[in-house]
RNA sequence: GGGCGGGUGGCGAAAUUGGCAGACGCAACGGCCUUAGAAGCCGUCAGGGGUAACCCUUUGAGAGUUCAAGUCUCUCCCCGCCCACCA
């Protein structure tokens, strides 16, 4: 098989000149099965191994589904905006738009020499004006819908990329891209209010068949809260101060209150106290990162003001104190130091009261710590409720503050409107006009796309502002509404823009009129599998969840499917033979390319698959490749030393073969490629070195294409030797369920539970339950081991084992 | 601290979902072939005992349920990923 190269080259030629082979037809009466593997971002190092893992796992998958008469979609496309392009534009002065090409070229050389079976007629890019301008239409419709909104607002600011980061993009408070320290900054930002969908999102989870992992992290990402909104009045004041809580059974433990500095209370206060304004000053200083550093340690100052507690019209002292964020509920709380660990810190600190509102079931030292265990115990100190488990108590109080109007039932959620300005050159210009009469207005439908205009420097300017804002000609425009004097957005959309609607795309890719028609959506909807890392479960799945129930709302897709992937599956991580993630500073890295090279991309492949379960993490063992290298090889040899033989294959043959059919027809069905190539193995083992029984050519061309999905070249090669049509057209094969019928069935007889013989009997006894005992009692084995003691309980699991239990 | 995974030979891993633990592959060892190497082929391969047929022990630790537990329940230990001052 040295002359694998042959055979690649020879077949790629094949299948360049039929794309029918990998095609998806839209009008077809046929079953419909879309396979979506996370389109790239097209980087200029070329396809790395986690690619070629995840796609290699998405063509297995939609090769198996073509073969059993699937209309099956498996397109690809090109999440080509964003920063490191930028970056690569601006250090060798050259335009992105070049350098995505050349990147993408590479890409989809690389995936056909791969043997992806993607449909390229399909083919899609996020870069592409033609693409674009859908993007920015959705955007448009946002903001039609009032969901989205620019706001000036305190942002994460990357002062090396001179950027503006989402919430998301910043981990540990640092820039998630280069690493550098997150300061605040302030800065008018396009917002839009995905929160309006937060529990759309929760709720249509259930639509979905997204393994728990991935719904969990939704759920919790979205982080809903039920509780209630109260207020409470401002002593000396006609003011209130409205916080939110998940525990309104509480409140008669609330003995003070603390804002967040950013608090429009706290700014009013700090004006009047020099104290107040210090530590206001030195919040502000704080990053993120530090701000969370400071876990236990809290800091705070008193505002000067007192509320009145509803319940007992006590006065409470409020406080400032930066360990409550502004980013949730209200940005104040309302503090039940006996309750709440937080709470209990802060007044320890500064010597505030602790009154427990809860009866603990053991025994609590409320002078040493919190008593958290809150679902527990029965509410004291409350004269109304007390007495009352919690629960009931949080509904009673619900019941009372909706009576007084001073509160109310409400939910608190985690997940924050998404910061939706980049102010970057390479993305897509967001498609708004400021004009001094009329405000906002969007770009008129029949403007669009709003094209990057061509510039001579990519740098983001020094005051945070994209490089768009320097070109007179793309900033000037006239105000399509009063025709006046406007000025064009010059901010630029986030990377995640483009990839949130990609799956409709490439249902419709080439349509000028609408995002994608919707009698080819309802056809090809819902992606019925989509892979991808677990790096996206959270956000890119989200926001694209989000943008595809917007556009449900607005009638663009179909009304008859509510989620846009049906189930979504991750794909597992290649180390490097370390056992380290791959690095170039660590230099582990594996390329596909050089593998392919050396034992052909067949073997690559399903050594990828061989590895280990399709989402585990694996270290990559060059050492391993070698057995699957030899499994080709024994096949080759196989193969060719049956092929002239013409003589019907024996039975015991035609159980391998049948057996064959079935495991590996389960495991690719499930994604068990592991296990689908290790029967495989086994059964050629079998077929050659156990029973070296001559084998049809009926039953050979069944082997092949069961190794198609896998290895389509030496699959391709080896059928040609018998039929002119391509493997990968043929179809798959159905099992004869007369030879999975086996005439003998061995039977495990155990005594107390272990085997102590076995016993082989004709199948068609197997269900014969007395026959069965009888034979076992009667076992040489048995008898012995039984010896003089009794048969106190005889189980038969018919055509598996017996166990006789003995009283000893 | 919260959520989700996971712990099985020297290694990667299987185990019909409660019914023969270790399939398949790697590595290792022994042999054949070869002038030699490479490749290939045949064999051994969880640990211990026995000349042997066989026996005992073994799925992170411990308990439990069951005729039967890698699989179910409880307690504990360890590892990985994600999130985290979320009121």
């Amino acid at each position: 098989m040295q002359d694998f190269k042959l055979i690649e080259n020879k077949w790629q030629k094949y299948w360049e000149e039929h794309p029918e082979i990998s095609r998806a037809e839209n009008n077809s009466k046929k079953e419909k099965k879309y396979v979506l593997v996370e389109f790239p971002y097209p980087s200029g190092s070329g396809l790395h191994i986690g690619h070629t893992f995840s796609f290699t796992g998405g063509d297995v998958y939609a090769r198996f589904k073509r073969m059993q008469g699937l209309n099956v979609l498996f397109p690809m496309g090109w999440d080509a905006f964003g920063l490191p392009t930028e970056n690569y534009a601006i250090k060798m002065k050259r335009k992105p738009q070049e350098i995505t090409k050349e990147n993408t070229d590479m890409f989809k050389k690389q995936m056909k020499k791969l043997a992806f079976s993607f449909d390229w007629s399909r083919e899609v890019n996020t870069t592409d004006p033609e693409y674009y301008k859908w993007t920015q239409w959705i955007f448009i419709q946002l903001f039609k819908k009032g969901l989205a909104y620019k706001k000036e607002m305190p942002i994460n600011w990357c002062p090396s990329c001179k950027i503006g980061l989402a919430n998301e993009e910043v981990v540990d408070g640092k820039c998630e891209r280069c690493g550098s320290e997150v300061s605040r900054r302030n800065i008018s930002q396009w917002v839009v209010k995905i929160t309006e969908y937060a529990d759309k999102l929760i709720d249509g989870l259930k639509e979905t068949d997204f393994i728990e992992k991935v719904k969990q992290s939704q759920i919790n990402w979205i982080g809903k809260s039920e509780g209630a909104k109260i207020k409470f009045k401002i002593k000396n004041s006609d003011k209130y101060l409205e916080v939110f809580t998940t525990r309104p059974d509480t409140l008669f433990g609330a003995t003070f209150m603390v804002i967040a500095p950013e608090h429009e209370i706290s700014l009013e206060m700090a004006e009047k106290n020099e104290e107040i304004k210090k530590y206001l000053n030195e919040t502000r200083k704080k990053s993120d990162l530090e701000r969370t550093e400071l876990k236990k340690e809290k800091t705070g100052v008193f505002s000067g003001l007192y509320a009145i507690n509803p319940v007992n019209n006590k006065e409470i002292p409020i406080w400032i104190s930066d360990f409550v964020l502004s980013s949730y509920g209200t940005g104040a709380i309302m503090s039940v130091p006996a309750h709440d660990e937080r709470d209990f810190a802060f007044a320890k600190k500064f010597g505030l009261k602790i009154i427990p509102v809860i009866k603990p079931k053991e025994d609590h030292n409320f002078e040493k710590e919190a008593y958290i265990n809150v679902d527990n115990g029965e509410i004291i100190n409350s004269p109304p409720i007390d007495g009352m488990v919690p629960a009931e108590a949080f509904e009673k109080m619900i019941k009372w503050l909706e009576e007084k109007k001073i509160g109310e039932r409400s939910s608190s959620y985690h997940l924050r409107d998404w910061i939706f300005s980049r102010q970057h050159y390479w993305g897509e210009p967001i498609p708004m006009i400021n004009c001094p009469k009329c405000g906002w207005v969007p770009v008129p439908d029949n403007q669009l796309p709003i094209a990057l205009p061509e510039v001579e420097a990519y740098e983001p300017t020094d005051d945070g502002k994209s490089p768009l804002s320097k070109i007179e000609s793309f900033v000037k425009t006239k105000c399509p509404v009063c025709g006046g004097e406007a000025e064009r957005e010059t901010d630029v959309m986030p990377n995640w823009a483009g990839s949130d609607w990609y799956f409709l795309r490439y249902i419709d890719p080439n349509n000028n009129k609408e995002i994608a028609s919707q009698e080819l959506m309802n056809y090809w909807g819902p992606v019925d599998i989509y892979i991808g890392g677990d790096e996206h479960n959270v956000l890119h799945l989200l926001y694209s969840r989000f943008i595809y129930k917007f556009l449900w709302d607005l009638g663009v897709v179909s009304k008859e499917i509510l989620e846009p992937y049906y189930k979504r599956i991750s794909h597992g991580v290649i180390l490097g033979p370390d056992g380290q993630r791959m690095s170039k500073s660590r230099g582990n890295v594996i390329v596909p390319e050089d593998v392919s090279e050396k034992y052909g991309v067949d073997v690559l492949r399903m050594y990828l698959m061989f590895m280990g379960p399709f989402d585990s993490t694996m270290a990559w063992n060059e050492k391993t490749i070698a057995g699957v290298k030899r499994f080709l090889e024994r096949f080759n040899k196989f193969v060719l030393s049956q092929k002239d033989n013409v003589i019907d294959s024996s039975d015991e043959v035609k159980v391998i073969i049948n057996k064959l059919i079935k495991g590996v027809t389960e495991d690719l069905e499930t994604f068990k490629y592991n296990t689908a190539i290790a029967k495989m193995m086994e059964a050629l083992n079998n077929l050659t070195s156990l029973l070296n029984y001559k084998v049809a050519i009926k039953d050979i061309k069944t082997l092949i294409k069961l190794l198609a999905p896998l290895a389509p070249y030496i699959t391709e090669e080896f059928y040609s030797f018998f039929e002119k049509t391509s493997v990968h057209m043929a179809e798959w094969p159905i099992v004869d369920k007369k030879y999975l019928i086996e005439d003998e069935v061995t039977i495990m007889i155990a005594i107390n539970g272990k085997v102590r013989s076995e016993l082989k009997i004709n199948s068609t006894k197997q269900n014969d339950k007395d026959y069965v005992l009888n034979l076992a009692r009667q076992d040489k084995n048995i008898i012995k081991w039984i010896g003089t003691n009794d048969i106190v309980k005889e189980i038969y699991i018919s055509g598996r084992m017996v166990n006789l239990v003995i009283k000893l």
